[in-house]
DNA sequence: GCTGAAACCGATAGGAA
DNA sequence: TTCCTATCGGTTTCAGC
């Protein structure tokens, strides 16, 4: 049995190319780098370098471009980290829960978690009245949590979106 | 005496126009969007949207453009939320800590906090072996923190960078 | 202010060494 | 394979409305 044909493999085998962390590090940093300054940073012509972009894009290695928009700027002040507790947790209590969280665009992240929570979510709001509306209104709408325990962020020291390519890989 | 002047406003007077929402909703979900599709979008004509991307970028409220990766794909597949409280705090320890902690590619994130915790980080990392050595080798290593606790996340139920600008703003 | 056209620049693909 | 060239499409600017 081949072993290249599963669609999302959790551990790659493959320990991948120096040249390629080099070049996910540039393009976590600015997706707009063009392929011949990428080239020309890792010591290699366009064609073969362009072609190893297209490919992780292809393999899904890079999801998607996006804009980082500044958070203060556009007047949200609020990163709330809310640990969640439910009631009851069986397969359809936790679809529903998932489902509808997703749903919330305040919130940016959700993870099932190890320990004593079920459930950590990032949320982001305007203010503490806007956040207290949405938990109000939205997050306590939600049948079955037990607990919300709400961790407030006040500054941002760090924010980044790339991954420790150079550490962890 | 004008308005404009700040470099760093934390709240915009400025309601943000309609527009303005609809084209950076659009650039948040894809960077490489063209202005002409999106001007289409919102009904708008080349120009006049290029020029509105440009003063976003300009302002800083497009921060940058940025290629996301898969965490899984390239075997990471711990994120983890330390909370961390220190020993003393003053203006030195405080400061002394924050550069540490910015220097490290396992942070993603890190927030100061309101009540019982003092920072709240967001670490990644290839398994729990990882982690644990990170802590012990790296984190643990900066002077005067009292306790660590780390939050261990199973699996991602949501993750996106996009802000709340419907319903936030 | 907005529109439409024209110039420029970079990405992509194909062909030669 | 890499290099080089042609084409295509998008960005950016500018003149006219």
């Amino acid at each position: 049995m081949s072993n290249k044909t599963e669609a999302v493999r959790q551990k790659p085998e493959k320990p991948i190319d120096k040249k390629d962390v080099e070049i996910l590090k540039l393009l976590q940093e600015d997706a707009n780098i063009a392929t011949a300054d990428i080239a020309e940073r890792i010591n290699m012509s366009q064609s073969p370098c362009w072609r190893r972009i297209n490919q992780f894009e292809k393999d899904g290695v890079i999801k998607q471009k996006v804009c980082l928009l500044d958070r203060n700027k556009l007047g949200m002040e609020l990163v709330v980290f809310a640990s969640i507790n439910l009631n009851t947790i069986n397969r359809k209590t936790l679809e529903e829960f998932e489902k509808r969280i997703v749903a919330f665009p305040e919130v940016v992240e959700c993870y099932t978690m190890t320990g004593m929570i079920d459930y950590m979510l990032k949320i982001v709001a305007k203010d503490i009245q806007h956040y207290e509306q949405f938990v109000r209104n939205n997050l306590a709408e939600i049948p079955n949590i037990r607990e919300i325990h709400s961790h407030v962020s006040v500054t941002e020291i760090k924010m980044t979106t790339q991954l420790p390519l150079d550490t962890q890989l």
